[in-house]
DNA sequence: ACCTGACCTTGCGGATTTCGCAGAACTGGT
DNA sequence: ACCAGTTCTGCGAAATCCGCAAGGTCAGGT
């Protein structure tokens, strides 16, 4: 049997109790937690199917989904290996900056060959990940364009020689 | 219009002279290359509509996502900010280490909160994104369970501050 | 030349899913 | 108690998914 979820429904969802926990920006509930947690499997799976796993109707499921959706809480996008699809060099690159930092984590977020930027505690200040088809063209963008920055104080790269995992499935364990 | 895709489709879609051009291990030709571009930008896209931007059947699109799928070259996905969702506490930790760094890879790719390695050159041999909920628990997996595995020389910590960017677009610019 | 295998197309129906909307239910504030 | 805002449910209608069958085309091998 797989329908134990629709069980207490009016011993309310969605748990206000629990809500509280999260210190996050949108409130998330433990329903669209687990709604997430269905789309981290197959971001496919039809809304009924959660509906039924998650103990709301097909409708409501429709709803949140295209409400975390416009909120930019998730994405339900394809993601792959990059070196399978064609791009032969990835680079961690660790920036150590001066100044107002997040100003320039918002430049390197305009590229289009970032693809992750994150401002971190310890000796970087900010992490970024970029994608690139070519020694060339990844020489470019550190050398060229990332240092180039004002308030960036220096670089330190680590080419990517093979990926060995890509998760997206926290909660799911 | 929108029908121009389908012109010349004698003219042979799965175009030998540039798959070659890529050195991935399963050969992607261009056309699965433009569904995966499709499905980066909305991973429910509907297979007719996939069919109608890269020129192909629906029952066709249908039939090379599902092979994509089972061979593991994508994954349709909801992706969230951890942080947003409950996950209070991210890291990248670099490890140097000694003999078989791949081993050590494997290790680390069998724990559960460990949501991304990545074999570099550089100053680390390794790279690994930590998702935890609290500090205590980021403090066991780093200390506890990475630097116990045997090979590991020394590891550097980064904490997640703020996550600015996080995109699964390549091909899309 | 012939055959085989891989892949695509067209077409089809039935099951399933999506989508929009109206009405009911619940929440919080006054 | 009442009201406004939000969320959920229930329903048809439209669109999509899915499996299947009958060719067509092309590349490679014999």
């Amino acid at each position: 049997m797989h329908s134990e979820a629709v069980a207490s429904r009016s011993a309310d969802q969605r748990d206000s109790s629990r809500e509280s926990r999260n210190g996050g920006s949108p409130q998330l509930d433990a329903v669209s937690l687990a709604i997430i947690q269905q789309l981290q499997e197959d971001g496919r799976r039809p809304y009924a199917a959660i509906g039924k796993a998650v103990g709301l109707s097909e409708a409501a499921v429709r709803q949140r989904v295209q409400k975390l959706l416009d909120q930019g809480v998730m994405q339900i996008v394809a993601v792959t290996d990059p070196l399978t699809v064609g791009f032969r060099r990835q680079a961690m690159v660790g920036i150590n900056a001066e100044g107002d930092v997040e100003k320039i984590a918002d430049a390197l977020t305009d590229m289009s060959e970032v693809e992750y930027v994150v401002m971190t505690a310890g000796s970087f200040d900010i992490l970024a990940e970029i994608v690139c088809e070519d020694d060339d063209h990844l020489l470019d963008v550190i050398n060229k364009r990332i240092r180039a920055l004002p308030g960036v104080r220096s670089t330190e790269s680590f080419v990517y020689l093979k990926l060995k995992k890509q998760t997206y499935m926290w909660g799911t364990r």
